[in-house]
DNA sequence: TTCATAGGAATTATATGATAATTAAACTAT
DNA sequence: ATAGTTTAATTATCATATAATTCCTATGAA
């Protein structure tokens, strides 16, 4: 008897406790179970599963047919654009694999996004990203959460794209940067190049200079990735740590 | 009572029926019903139209409480990178606010993906975009769906890019791409200055050039962008036509 | 009046049991 | 062997009942 997460409520539960257990491949080596099963595994009425099992089908996890039951897709089928696989696959346990895509895929967005913002953004955007630099700078003095900070001008950069489906990717930058933070728990400070680094995007962001925006943040990024790669393990077989 | 799409069972249908309503706006004026007058509007079950509701919160679509009913969630909490939702809003009415903004969102995504394809591409990957170039260039000849051609090297250099977050986007460019064929129902051929732009593309990723895969593929969609801008009325007002 | 508290009502959440539809697999007849 | 038929497993749909949540209202006290 599986103990469902604790939630909103019992459905819910059960999204996060399957959708986990998916993501994390217990599904591999033996099929997923069939709605009966679910229901004593879970202690929780025929009504509940299914809406759970539908809420994962949404999100192309699994699917599921009369007489064939339910299983779970390939991978290929899972949308690695919703929030909740993404943290589901994070709390399946770290894999530099998928941090180095993640940020590959950071290189294609956050760039457009910030020369978006340069050319799109609105008083209001501008004034964001100014409050959200301004607490890097409180931080970097120590005197605020440090990553936090750093996650928010991320964020405010982001949402000055006034591109809905740039703004959509807050959630996901979010999801991954909130857990990175847990995963390290370092109580790193901003250093002051890097917080000379978001200063000149907001630079070019303010002045509405898409080039230099989209450099000063694919510079950024770049650190990033160059950073991840070098402590990742040379042989491809310990890609993944649990 | 509403009649609901036909599909692979009555929820789905409901899903469908609801996801491309919501989507339209048809709940913009007035409360969003309650399961109950759901359940008449389609003559279905409570199961069957709740699980619809869940899938539709999957999405981001909708929210729900007890007492409170079930309600449209606000746009920023669609999932705008989820296919179906892209596809309801598609089918709602064409706009040109989102066809310019996909299309800024496919010069972050694409290029980016080209430039990992000449890194990463499998001898399978280089085989599939070869294979695609040569249907655009029968294509060319009139001898095969220009558009369909094109678009499966679109799709093609995303596989090669061997980035799951980046490949997630195969199926947001073939839902909008398609959706565009059906909008123009223009039988255009393939213009040979075309088919050299998408050669570049090709020639950078087979000789593993990502400077070059980048800037080719870039120039595409900077041509798609300022064509569909030419196009796009220059009061705000009219930018949404249904 | 104003505030807190309790009660009532609307709606979703959960449970249970029954029937229908789908389809893979087993069976049968040729 | 092969085509067609039956059977059985599983999800899909329906119907109904009860529980839980929470907004709203009524009540009463300061």
């Amino acid at each position: 008897m599986t103990r469902a997460k604790k939630g909103r409520n019992l459905t819910h539960s059960i999204v996060e406790t399957l959708g986990q257990s998916i993501a994390a491949g217990v599904y591999n080596d033996k099929p997923f179970p069939i709605e009966a099963k679910l229901c004593t595994q879970f202690s929780a009425s025929r009504s509940v599963v299914r809406e759970a099992v539908k809420m994962l089908t949404a999100k192309g996890l699994i699917g599921s047919r009369p007489r064939q039951g339910t299983w779970v897709q390939g991978e290929r089928h899972w949308n690695f654009l919703d929030k909740d696989v993404l943290s589901w696959l994070l709390k399946s346990g770290f894999s530099y694999d998928l941090m180095i895509e993640f940020i590959e895929y950071r290189k294609a967005v956050e760039p457009e996004a910030a020369a978006l913002a340069a050319r799109n953004a609105r008083p209001s955007d501008l004034e964001a990203i100014r409050v959200a630099l301004v607490h890097m700078q409180i931080a970097e003095a120590g005197k605020a959460d440090p990553l936090q900070s750093d996650i928010n001008f991320h964020l405010a950069v982001l949402d000055a794209s006034n591109n809905r489906f740039i703004i959509q990717n807050k959630e996901l930058v979010q999801t991954v940067l909130q857990y990175a933070i847990k995963l390290t728990n370092k109580t790193k400070g901003v250093q002051t190049a890097e917080l000379e680094a978001h200063q000149a995007i907001a630079d070019a962001i303010f002045a509405g200079d898409p080039v230099r925006a989209r450099a000063a943040t694919l510079a950024i990024l770049e650190e990033a990735l160059s950073l991840i790669q070098e402590h990742r393990p040379k042989t491809s077989f310990s890609s993944a740590i649990s």
